[in-house]
DNA sequence: ATCATATTCTAACACATGTTAGAAGCTGTC
DNA sequence: GACAGCTTCTAACATGTGTTAGAATATGAT
C-alpha cells in the first residue's frame, strides 16, 4: 500500500496513530485480564500478578506489534491524541493497582511500599523490555519469571531478613568522563567553524 | 537562537542529536560511576548497588535534560548514530553487570538469576521513570529508595522463604475488549469511505 | 460478463523541516 | 573606538512528509 491509499480508511495520520495505539493498549489490556480472569476469583493475588506480569510481557514483546508501537511512540505523540490516549490507560492502571491492592490485602506484601510507585516501576521493567528485547535471547515466558522473581521476592511479606544494607544518599557529582574522547573523522572543513565553538557548548554537558 | 544558527556549531541536525545523547549518557555513566567510586574500594556492593540506582535515577529525573532526551529517542535514532550510541553505551551495561557481579561473588545474591536480565529489567524500571515521573510527586531519591527496596530484597540472598508461590504458564488468550467503544465524534463524512472499509482493518487488532 | 462497490494508485499540492550563504550583530583586545 | 574573530540572524532553497482528487484496479454478486 502506497502512503496515499491511507486516507481511504482514515481522515489523517493522527487519526492512524491514534487507532493503533488504541488496539495495542486494549490487546494488552485483554490478554492481562484474560490471563487473571481464567485462574479464577479466589486465585492466589500473588498468582494472578505473576500471570498478569506474563501475559503483558508476552502481549508487547512476541504478540503485537500496536502494543510495543504504543509504548515507544507514546512519549511524543501530539498533546491532545497523547491526553486522550492516557486516560484510557488509567483504566488499565487502575486493574494493575488492584491487583497490587488484593495482594496487599492478603497480607502477603510488605506494607512500608507505596503501592503507586512500585506500580509504575514494576510495568517500567516490563515496558522497557521493548528497548532491548530481541527474539533470540530469553523468550517472554523466562523474562517475565525473572522479573516476578525479583519483584515477589521483594514484595513478598517475609520476616527474619537481615536489614543490614541501609539505604545510602547520593554521592558526589563527577565531572571526569562526560567529553568522551573527540571523534575527528572525515569532517569537511568549514569556513567559520573554530573548535572553540564547539568546545564552549560541550562544556555545558559537564 | 534560530533554527539555522545551530549550523554554526554544527554540520547537521544529526550530529546534534548525537552530541546531545552522547553527552547525556556521559553524565549519567559520570554520576553513577561517581556516586560508587566515593564508596571506596571495599564498600558493601549492595551499598554501591543502591547508590548507582539513585543516581542514576537522579540524573535522568533531575539532572539532566540531555541524559532524559537519551533515553526518548534512543529507539528512532537513524540507524548509523543508533549504533554508535549502542556502542557506547556497552561500557556503561558493563559497568553495571559488573556491580552486580561483585554483589553475586560476596554471596549476597541468590544465585538463580541471570544477571543480565535482572541487569535490564532493573534499569528498565529506573529508564521507564522518565515516562511518568512528575515534579510534583515522588522525589527521585524516593523513587530510588522503592526501586531498591523492591529490587534488592529479591536479591539478596534470603534463606527460610515459603517458596508457596510458584510460576504460574500463560493464560488464554481473550478476544473481547480489544475494540472498544467506537468514537463516532465530529467526523466530516467522506465520499469514498464507507464503515466496512474500518471496520475490516479494526477486526485485525483482535 | 457486467455492474456496483471497495480499495489502491498516481501525481500533484501544501506545509514542515533540514540546510545554506551571506549580512548583521556581538565580544574582547590593542 | 577600531579591528578581528566569533556568533547569530535573515532569507532563501531543498527535501521530506501529510494530504487530496481523480484515475485505475480489484472484488463479489447477479
Amino acid at each position: 500500500m502506497k502512503a496515499g491509499s491511507l486516507y481511504y480508511h482514515f481522515d489523517s495520520k493522527d487519526e492512524l496513530v491514534e487507532e493503533v495505539i488504541r488496539v495495542g493498549l486494549a490487546t494488552a489490556v485483554s490478554a492481562t485480564r484474560g490471563a487473571v480472569q481464567v485462574l479464577g476469583r479466589d486465585a492466589d493475588p500473588i498468582v494472578k500478578l505473576r500471570a498478569a506480569i506474563a501475559a503483558h510481557l508476552t502481549t508487547i514483546l512476541a504478540e503485537s506489534d500496536y502494543a510495543s508501537a504504543d509504548l515507544r511512540i507514546l512519549a511524543q505523540l501530539p498533546e491532545p491524541i497523547r491526553k486522550r490516549h492516557l486516560e484510557r490507560q488509567r483504566a488499565y492502571g487502575a486493574f494493575w493497582s488492584s491487583l497490587l491492592q488484593s495482594a496487599a490485602a492478603s497480607g502477603r506484601l510488605r506494607q512500608d511500599l507505596n503501592l503507586s510507585v512500585v506500580r509504575m516501576l514494576l510495568l517500567g521493567a516490563l515496558n522497557w523490555s521493548v528497548e532491548w528485547y530481541r527474539p533470540d535471547g530469553e523468550t517472554p515466558g523466562e523474562i517475565a519469571e525473572h522479573l516476578s522473581a525479583m519483584i515477589l521476592d521483594g514484595l513478598l511479606a517475609k520476616e527474619g531478613v537481615p536489614a543490614e544494607t541501609r539505604w545510602f544518599p547520593l554521592g558526589t557529582r563527577h565531572a571526569d568522563d562526560t567529553s568522551s574522547g573527540r571523534r575527528e573523522g572525515k569532517r569537511k572543513p568549514r569556513s567559520a567553524r573554530s573548535a572553540r565553538g564547539r568546545q564552549t557548548w560541550r562544556d555545558r554537558g559537564s
